[in-house]
RNA sequence: GCCGGUGUGGCGGAAUUGGCAGACGCAAGGGACUUAAAAUCCCUCGGUGGAAACAUCGUACGGGUUCGACCCCCGUCACCGGCACCA
């Protein structure tokens, strides 16, 4: 019989929200258990099916936690504040906030409707000034502490969204979000000083429990290297600095190259005969975007610069300065020594301008390749560093150049500050005014939160005013430091502020005197198991780590670090409509292919609008229900890859909670022992599923319920049998099993019962069946009772008929015997 | 180019980490029940040969180590993700 789910699921989550099962203590004497998920955008699209994968698994592992008998804080809320609500505000003239509250309520209804065991008492919005209050407060303190600077500087420009972005949000040249142009463009910015925290964020992975392509890419983005930076002389009487990370290599440069952007170049201004050229160059790389500039490295172009030249300062040679867009402003001193012997890009350099190349490290041909092995070779042609291995002449040259005074050891990163401005309505005000006799002043925290002001169109402007600029009323007020007429920052945060730290507030949501309180923080801190994509590594769980590290610094928390654990979901992706392994004939394929070219060849895609593939869970919950929902997004596939929907598939999921309704449904009576029949895989299956959950192995999780459910098929159940696998299946499918539990007549939530014990001697069974082998060919089993000794093994094999045929006439020369699982004989002919 | 990952039936995926490859599920085929369909239940389901017993091949490809390899080592190919002139 199918079971009424939609009746079932509504009745648990009615008496879910009146009972609150799933709150959390603040003052609980029991260890605390703290999972976290990344809390979702409100977006006008409502929930996709997407968000319920690690919005499942943590919900499954919290569930099974409580079991376990921790207090389990497992929190929801919303980032509230961000572009595509700001931009359907303007197109549909609706405040934001309004915008904001309506998909918030739709949200909440989602996953309601999803049975998720969140605190629905400790829900943040970090657009909520009481919210907000607290960002405000915390990007204060960093400004008081010269954390938060404003410069100009170059900045990523997105022509669509009129509005400048970190790094972090260009992905190949385009806006992370809206997918459209990025230019340079030359601005004053709020900037956070994240590089001062560089070092840390590199070292303290080191102890985290972070899955490794997580830290890799990290590591990776922050980019830290060990070198040098080298004084160069010039023929003009001054110095040029470059940063190396091969000084060993030093008598191997032939020429130097610097940035078309580098300052120097404007002081050489007389000397430099071919000015008119170095000019030109400078103009053609300002108006290219950084991306074109990077787009075109197969090709490297520079132009000499006449006139002035460098001094080798080991070797005393005069070598010629090229400006190129290969060297980079912003990294390092904007100069590179080349040499052009050991670095691939100078080498190429080299060869297209014709310059000398000299061999400085012994172990490959510098004429046909240059050779960049630091392992294995030694150093040559190089004065005093003659003969010694690259690390040990990285060495020995930068003690000496220190000595001299012409350099010294240098660390660099790829990782820039954090650009935190953005010219936009729907964000934090940044707390500041400027005063044309005190400069930037901090706003006093008695005037927290500075709210948004109400304004008539959130339009920005095209000259990248926020369009906070227009409300002068707003704009125009007093120094707090001089009390003379000052003006307000009218640029907000960017999205990713109130992100970075909303999983204190949860710890403590109400506190209208701090952002989070000591003994909260004490108690709930560090969160344990933080599960979110990997899309964020380089964004939100950075910048998160960061805020995290300054708050540590000033005491407000008492981790170095905010997350214990890190994993990652893989994406749901939908079936491509336009795949061609969708037709049978060659001429149909053909023409997919034409029509839709690389699209065509992929089975499944990321779901879309324009390709019809979405799937929407409110279908689905109607359809099959959320439990169903709820278990198949977790039997899909490994947790950690990207999986693809199927609408088929589901029904597996279905059938199997009908198969566990249909054992269930009518009281079982009886005490609450284990059958003798089913007693062994009951033991198995609880030890199964309680250590894939802790190893989000959820699939093979639900694949043991499945085959307990199938034994129970063949051996009835007894009334503790049942009681196990309700149990088990609690954390997966919480309503079917309340409402079972109910009619059993078991005390309380199931949710709310322990989680059932395992006894490794009761799992295995009293008879074991081991695999034969001849000559490692599986050729017969034999079943022998459990633990038994090698010979008594070894004697049942002999026994069995279809050894006894296959070892006719052979000599045994070896025997293995693998204790409870096989037996490997081998053989050759007798003589 | 560099870093990380993956490759197993028609499909999603298992395999106690070196010990019976294909658990569990989907799809498919056959049967039962039904006036019929749905639902449910039973059987089959990697390839080849064979009524069958059984034999033989089989975890991207080529080699190696081992009594024994999806698993370890060497090489090759393909795909996915991240970074990308970072000196």
């Amino acid at each position: 019989m199918n079971y009424d789910f939609a009746r079932i699921e509504k009745k648990w989550q009615e008496i879910w929200e009146r009972e609150k099962p799933y709150r959390a203590e603040n003052d609980s004497k029991k260890p605390k258990f703290y999972g976290l998920i990344e809390f979702p955008y409100p977006s006008g699209q409502g929930l996709h099916v997407g968000h319920p994968r690690p919005y499942t698994a943590m919900d499954v592992i919290t569930r099974k936690k409580r079991m376990d008998g921790y207090n389990v804080l497992f929190p929801i809320g919303y980032d509230a504040f961000g572009l595509p609500t700001e931009n359907y505000a303007i197109k549909n003239h609706i405040h934001p906030a309004v915008v904001t509250h309506d998909n918030i309520a739709n949200f909440t209804n989602q996953l309601k409707m999803l049975g998720y065991g969140f605190d629905w008492d400790r829900v943040v919005n970090t657009s909520d000034p009481d919210y907000y209050k607290w960002t405000q407060w915390i990007f204060l303190q960093m400004f008081k502490r010269g954390l938060a600077y404003k410069a100009t500087m170059s900045v990523n420009w997105c022509t669509s969204c009129k509005v400048v972005l970190a790094n972090e949000e260009v992905v190949e040249g385009v806006c992370e979000r809206c997918g459209s142009e990025v230019v340079r463009k030359e601005k004053s910015q709020w900037m956070l000083a994240i590089t001062k925290y560089a070092d840390r964020l590199i070292d303290d992975l080191d102890d985290l429990d972070f899955i490794d392509r997580v830290k890799t890419q990290q590591r990776n983005w922050i980019g830290r290297s060990y070198g040098a930076e080298v004084d160069f002389g010039t023929t003009k009487g001054d110095k040029l600095r470059v940063f190396t990370t091969r000084a060993d290599t030093l008598f191997g440069v032939t020429y130097m190259v610097i940035s078309p952007e580098h300052p120097i170049l404007d002081s050489w201004a007389d000397a430099i005969s071919n000015l008119d050229e170095v000019r030109e160059y400078q103009a053609a790389a300002a108006k290219k975007s950084d991306f074109e500039r990077t787009e075109i490295n197969k090709d490297k172009t520079g132009v000499e610069i006449k006139g002035v030249r460098a001094i080798n300062p080991v070797t005393g040679d005069e070598i010629p300065i090229f400006i190129s867009d290969y060297v980079l402003a912003t990294y390092g001193t904007g100069a590179i020594m080349a040499v052009p012997g050991h670095d691939e890009r100078d080498w190429e350099f080299a060869k297209k301008f014709n310059l000398p190349i000299i061999e400085v490290v012994a172990g490959g041909n510098v004429e046909e390749a240059a050779f960049t092995d630091c392992d294995t070779g030694i150093l040559v042609n190089s004065g005093f560093l003659n003969g010694l291995p690259v690390e040990e002449a990285k060495k020995k040259i930068i003690q000496w150049l220190t000595d001299k005074g012409l350099g010294e050891q240098k660390v660099n990163f790829k990782l820039r500050d954090w650009v935190f401005s953005r010219q936009r309505y729907w964000g934090e005000p940044i707390p500041l005014v400027y005063c044309d006799k005190c400069g930037w002043q901090a706003i006093p925290e008695s005037e927290l939160p500075l709210k948004l002001p109400n304004v008539e169109s959130y339009e920005p402007t095209d000259d990248g005013e926020s369009p906070l600029a227009k409300m002068t009323d707003w704009v125009n007020t007093t120094c707090p430091c001089c009390g003379g007429p000052a003006r307000r920052e009218t640029d907000t945060m960017p999205n990713w502020a109130g992100s970075s730290w909303y999983f204190l507030r949860y710890m403590d949501p109400h506190n209208d005197s701090e952002a989070v309180s000591k003994s909260a923080e004490e108690y709930w801190g560090p969160v344990d198991w933080y599960n979110g994509g990997m899309e964020h590594t380089t964004l939100h769980l950075l910048y998160s780590r960061f805020w995290h590290k300054f708050l540590y610094d000033i005491g407000v928390v008492h981790t170095k670090e905010p997350y214990a654990k890190r994993t990652s979901h893989g994406m749901i992706l939908g079936q491509n409509p336009h795949y061609v392994g969708n037709v049978e004939s060659e001429a149909e394929k053909q023409a997919l292919i034409d029509k839709y070219g690389n699209l065509a060849l992929r089975p499944s895609v990321k779901m879309s609008k324009s390709l019809g593939n979405v799937v929407n869970p409110d279908d689905v919950v109607k359809e099959f229900g959320a439990d169903t929902l709820r278990l198949y997004i977790m039997f899909i596939g490994d947790f950690e890859k990207t999986a693809t929907w199927s609408s088929t598939a589901v029904k597996g999921c279905k059938r199997f909670l009908d198969k566990v309704w249909n054992l269930a449904e009518k009281q079982i009576p009886g005490d609450e022992s284990y059958s003798a029949a089913n007693s062994a895989i009951v033991h198995r299956t609880i030890k199964k599923v309680g250590e894939d959950i802790e190893q989000m192995k959820f699939n093979t999780a639900i694949a043991a319920l499945m085959a307990l459910v199938n034994a129970y098929s063949d051996n009835k159940p007894s009334r503790g049998d049942i009681k196990a696998l309700l149990q088990m299946l609690s954390p997966f499918a919480p309503h079917i099993v309340e409402e079972l539990w109910q009619m059993q007549g078991f005390k309380g939530y199931a949710a709310a019962s322990k989680w059932p014990e395992f006894d490794e001697k009761a799992m295995v069974e009293s008879e074991r069946e081991l695999a034969v082998q001849i000559n490692g060919k599986l050729r017969a089993t034999v079943t022998v009772p459990a633990d038994s000794d090698d010979d008594t093994v070894i004697a049942a094999v002999k026994d069995n008929e279809k050894v006894k045929r296959q070892i006719e006439g052979m000599e045994i020369v070896k025997t293995i015997v693998v204790k409870n699982r096989l037996v490997n004989l081998i053989v050759k002919p007798a003589r």
